[in-house]
This record gives structure tokens, sequence and C-alpha cells, in this order.
DNA sequence: AAATGTAAGTTGTGGGCGCT
DNA sequence: AGCGCCCACAACTTACATTT
């Protein structure tokens, strides 16, 4: 409803004048009532508009009576999209309550008015005519796009977003007070700007702009990529702290890796700095809430099964960090209580052992025991990389001890599981006999 | 073989720190 | 605030090795 310009009627141009003054009486009069509710004022505006358009055939001298006046008010011509003319002595009263700049920014305007007359034409440009404004809206949108890109390096704009003044090249002057973020705004929800014929090409436009047509998409992709990176850091953490292993991706390795766990700290944020490694359109991104978000709201996943299926398979957790630790242990005891004919009884020092990759030199070799190294296809180590060093004994001594994971409603079926690995909820104490 | 010493493993307690 | 995770230490229990 912003352009009256668009917005054509069937008023023929042959009774010009008389309706056209008729008309303006008639919203005038509508103008002159007192408070209107919300519908009410819409309909004033759409007078105006109407007002505007019979200005058009109001004669060439008013109008640049009108823009003289706000000239020596304002200085310049960037008249405000939607100036409505106020009711005050400098203006010609004839274009009281005039949207100034919709009836004169028009190219009918200029074409009944003005193109076939040079010296009109120089007296426009004296007053700092933006001849620019001309165009259809969408090319100064363009314009303005393009300029926000060169200054910011994207077209995220802001919905509240509007095209500054200013005389520093940056935004040219016709594109001056374009409410940019909104039109933005108005592109992605309603296709603004976008419908019809030229869509297609428009829409090439924007694509080259690098134009983001779906926000929360954008948002998911960021975070994904973020929640992408934290794997692999943890990841080469995890290697530089085992010292050891230069080993090659074993398929047992590689299927570790891909069902290891994320573990995002839920106050994690992503570091700034360049020496960090991480990109730099991620710092700053808050991943531990968004994890947060994604598991309690559904924020990015609701109805996206295809996103759930990506997080899933980085080792997104939807259970949260609470539970991962419970995880790990049923895991672990699982293993052992598998080695140990379905039983578990742990002593409270053991370890996940890593399997040992070289013979340290100091190593006593102690009667031709078996050789437990991997290296072999066969006999491969039974115990996943990701709890290699997860110390299971500690683990399960507070279980017993403390009650450790069995609060809460989950208790009785956790305790029911590790029944079912045949825990010893009171193991012997003192030395254990040796095998 | 019984007595004794020692090492290995436990329970029990307690607390610090960080995450949720 | 409460829990998860980790650490430390004392006290205790038991298996094994050694001595008597």
């Amino acid at each position: 409803s912003s352009s009256s310009s668009s917005s054509s009627s069937s008023a023929g141009g042959s009774s010009s004048g008389g309706d056209g003054a008729a008309s303006v009486a008639s919203a005038l009069k509508r103008r002159t009532g007192k408070k209107r509710s919300r519908p009410e004022r819409k309909k004033a505006v759409r007078a105006t508009a109407g007002g505007g358009r019979a200005a058009m055939y109001r004669p060439y001298g008013s109008a640049i009576e009108a823009l003289r006046a706000y000239h020596s008010v304002h200085g310049d011509l960037v008249i405000p999209r939607r100036f409505v003319v106020p009711g005050s002595e400098e203006y010609p009263e004839e274009w009281h309550g005039i949207d100034l700049s919709s009836s004169v920014y028009d190219m009918r305007w200029w074409q009944l008015h003005v193109r076939s007359n040079a010296d009109r034409v120089a007296e426009l440009n004296s007053l700092g005519f933006v001849w620019e404004r001309l165009q259809p809206e969408w090319n100064l949108v363009l314009e303005a796009l393009v300029a926000y890109s060169m200054k910011c390096g994207h077209v995220l704009v802001p919905s509240s977003f509007v095209v500054p003044r200013g005389d520093d090249e940056t935004w040219p002057r016709a594109t001056w007070g374009i409410r940019l973020g909104s039109c933005v705004h108005r592109m992605r929800i309603r296709h603004d700007f976008l419908r019809g014929p030229t869509a297609a090409s428009r829409k090439a436009q924007l694509d080259g702009l690098g134009f983001v047509w779906d926000v929360n998409e954008r948002a998911f992709l960021r975070t994904y990529r973020a929640l992408k990176h934290f794997r692999r850091m943890e990841r080469r953490g995890a290697a530089a702290a085992s010292s050891s292993s230069s080993r090659g991706g074993s398929d047992g390795a590689a299927a570790a890796r891909r069902y290891k766990a994320l573990r995002v700290p839920s106050t994690f944020v992503v570091p700034e700095g360049e020496e960090r490694g991480w990109p730099e359109d991620l710092w700053g991104l808050p991943l531990g809430a968004k994890c947060s978000a994604i598991r309690h709201k559904g924020l990015y996943v609701k109805n996206q099964p295809d996103r759930q299926r990506a997080l899933e398979e980085l080792g997104f957790q939807w259970s949260g960090n609470a539970t991962l630790g419970w995880l790990q242990v049923v895991h672990a005891a699982a293993v052992f209580s598998r080695l140990h004919g379905r039983t578990l009884d742990v002593p409270i020092n053991f370890v996940v052992p890593a399997p040992p990759t070289h013979r340290a030199p100091d190593e006593q070799e102690s009667d031709g025991g078996v050789d437990h190294r991997v290296t072999g296809t066969e006999d491969a180590w039974p115990w996943p990389e990701q709890l290699w060093g997860f110390p299971l004994g500690q683990r399960l001594k507070d279980v017993r001890l403390k009650g450790a994971y069995l609060t809460g409603d989950a208790a009785s079926s956790r305790r029911a599981q590790l029944d079912a690995l045949g825990f010893n909820w009171t193991p012997k104490r003192g030395r254990r006999r040796r095998p």
C-alpha cells in the first residue's frame, strides 16, 4: 500500500481538473475529523494517495512552489517517502495533506510536466531534484542492498534498519530513508517486489548478492558448522592427550569416531581470535546454549527430520549432557560384563584400557603373555575408542556407595540395567584371588 | 600346618569444582 | 541447589608369601 502510483485507477485523464479538485476537497473534509480508529486511519492514507494521483494533474506552477517550500525548509529535495505536506503557510494550500514525494517522484508526473521542457529540468536541477527517484522503487531497494553489502559484507539487514542520510558516498542519495530492513523482511515473508514476470530475474539478482532467503536455515547451518568444528577440535585434543598412536583410521576407529557423543558444555561460547582455529563468522556463538535450546525447545529441528538426522550423525545427544555420563557407564559396564561372563565385578581402580600400540622398552614381558596389539585384523580391541581411559571402577564405586546416577525417576530402571549386567552390589572386601 | 607379615583391594568419609 | 565427576586419605578386609 506504500506506493500510490502503482495502484492504477480508472480515473480518466479527460475530466482531470474538476474531479481532482473535488476528490481533494472530500479528502480534506475527511481528514478534518477527530481521532480516528485504526481502520479509519488506513482509509485516510488511501485518501491521501488518491489526492496524490489527483495532484499529478495540478499545474506545474503550484508543484514547483511546493517543492521550493520544501527545499527552503529542509535544504534539499530528498523528500521522505510518504511525506505529507503539512497545513502550514509555506506550502501552497492546494498541496496541504498531499503526499508530495509520491506525487512528484513519479514517472508519469515527469512525463506530464517536465520531460519536454528544458527550463523545468534546469529549474528542478537547481533545487537538487533527485532524478534517480523516478526509477521504480525496486531499483532503489536493490541499489541500497548493494550499498549495504559493500559496507557490511553481507545483506542480513536488521529489520529495523533504515538507510541513513549522509553525504559520504556510502548511500546514494536516492536511497536515503528507505526502510531497507523492512523491505528485506517483506521480500522473504510476503515476496514483495518478487511477484509477476520479473520475479525470476530479481531473485537471481538477490542471489548474486548472497541474499538469505531463510534466516532460520542460515542460523541452523551456522550452529551445525560450529558443532562440526567442536567435534573436530575435541578429537584433536583427545589425540594429543592420549599421547599415543599415529595409527590410521581403522574401521573400528572410524566407527567409534562417528558415534562418539558430542558433549558441549552448556556455557560454551565459540572463542574469538584468530589463533583458536575457529572460522571468524562463528566467533561468539553461544553454542552450549544453542544445544540446550535444540534439546528442550526443538530449536531448528521442530518438524525437521533431516536436520535431526544430521545432528545425530555428528553425535548430538538429545538426552543432554546430564545423562551422558550414565550412558558411558552403562556402555563400559556392558562391555566389561560381556568380557567377564555376564558378571560385573569391577575393581575400583579399573580404567578402560587403550590398546597397547608399541611395546615400551622397560615393559616386563611376563611369561609369553598374549600380545594384545590390534595390529591384526582379527582380535579387534573390545573397547571402543571413546571409552579409553574411562574410570569405570571409580564410577561403579560411586554407584554402590553414593547412589550416583540413581536419583530421580530413572533410578529403578538403571538399577535394573545394572542387575541385567550381573552387577555385584556388595563385592567382597580385600584382595582378590589372582587369576 | 599354623602363624605371621605384607600387599592389594576394599569401604567410608569428605571435600572441591564445575555443570545443569 | 543439587548433582556429576574426581581426588585423597584413613581404616579395614582379605589373599598371598614367608616364616616358624
